[in-house]
DNA sequence: GGAAAAGCAAGAGCAGTGCTCTCGTTATGG
DNA sequence: CCATAACGAGAGCACTGCTCTTGCTTTTCC
């Protein structure tokens, strides 16, 4: 939770050492992630840090809560990354294919981090209002590229939507995107499915026995349709 | 494993008994996973029971073992879902948004089994050669709606794919649909992904917070955006 | 038909898990 | 300087998957 956000000028020493030692479980958890998969043992982690069971409790009050610290980190991470490689190309389409290569190059880098965010939620386990906010972050990484497509005029005109579930993408719109139309946001919704899709699909092993060679070329080949299915066609 | 395949003409009275026995212990384990979530207890299921949890072992040697079972009746019944729902549609659209909304009623309805099947694997389980013959169900299902389409010339003209990757999608085309292009199995496959992306999010929770309302709409739309990105758009 | 073999259920037990509680120790702040 | 709060370690509880042994029942084969 609190540990999360980088405690500024931690001044005393208990703070200082409390901070590091918060770091170093969570570090020590995405090794055992990596390894062994989402059954994160918490007494494996206390081990390799050669710490009591019940003493890593001091810091994190559950098991759920060190996860959702990992989940949190993970879309930062995820988005991060994808935010850094748009910064570098110039044009709408460069800008999407570029972040969507970034987010499937870190699933592929972090497969368990990956899982743990667009996987199957972990049963039992609620995602408390902290991670609400980290989690939008690819997603909204994703629509500002097709923003500016759409901003720049690349954008091919899309009929208007119809449908029940139009009216409520309005607002949603208004707060990101003042005065795009709320197809966009149904779009850039879809374009975003379709980027897990084919980045969990690939993960996850649905791809075996039929594309085992160039699959970066099958996922820009599915990236390049999304982008089309939103508009965005033209370089 | 051999549990899988029913048994056909049970003739001991303990071959029956058997067969009865392990359906009854899959019921149980299903019902529990729909309430406890993937992390299935053996116990528990014993306890429902009234069976000791070793005797359980006799009819699947390892938890994993009964997870395979629930994960090959998983694949069967949602693509036999899909497949009934086709069949009551005449025209190749009208295939294909049926076993897309058949395949999602059926996982709204099942949600723990579709994480089962289309979310993240169950750390350390590797899933056996039983399971890639049903795994394959949905979406030879989905494939066929298009093929069908392709024969009756209601899909639109492709370009042929560059990249990689096509080479090694000709021998599939020609094993399940000789005579069509890699293309199709690109296109397909894409758009089995959507399909399988669109279900897993909503279901997974991505959808929270944007579209509460006429998800069904929502997902149709996405589904005529897949059918169209494969060439499928007419009626 | 009866003996041998195979299938079966139950219980004890092992190593592991998340989590709680208590008890000394150590750093912090009034 | 000292009360307080944070901390680490250990024991312990209830649970897990899984194994092994021990009796019992059904099937199979001679």
């Amino acid at each position: 939770m609190s540990e999360s956000a980088p405690a500024r000028t931690p001044r005393t020493l208990r703070a200082r050492v409390r901070a590091e030692m918060t770091e170093e479980i969570k570090t020590v958890a995405r090794q055992h992630l990596a390894s062994d998969g989402a059954n994160l043992s918490l007494r494996a982690v206390a081990r390799d840090l050669g710490m009591a069971s019940s003493a890593v409790y001091r810091y994190f009050a559950s098991r759920d809560e060190l996860l959702t610290a990992l989940i949190i980190d993970a879309y930062t991470t995820v988005g991060d990354a994808a935010e850094q490689a748009a910064a570098d190309e110039t044009t709408a389409l460069g800008k999407w294919l570029a972040a969507a290569h970034a987010a499937r190059d870190w699933a592929l880098a972090n497969p368990h981090e990956w899982a743990l965010i667009y996987g199957s939620p972990v049963p039992g386990y609620q995602a408390p209002q902290d991670t609400i906010g980290p989690a939008t972050r690819l997603l909204l990484q994703m629509g500002q590229a097709l923003a500016e497509a759409y901003q720049q005029g690349d954008l091919a005109p899309r009929e208007p939507l119809t449908g029940d579930f139009v009216a409520q993408l309005e607002p949603i719109a208004e707060q990101f995107h003042p005065g795009l139309p709320p197809r966009f946001v149904a779009d850039t919704i879809a374009a975003y499915f379709q980027l897990c899709g084919a980045i969990s699909y690939e993960l996850f092993g649905q791809l075996k026995n039929s594309v085992e060679v160039d699959r970066r070329g099958f996922f820009e080949f599915q990236m390049r349709n999304a982008a089309a299915a939103a508009g965005l066609t033209s370089r």
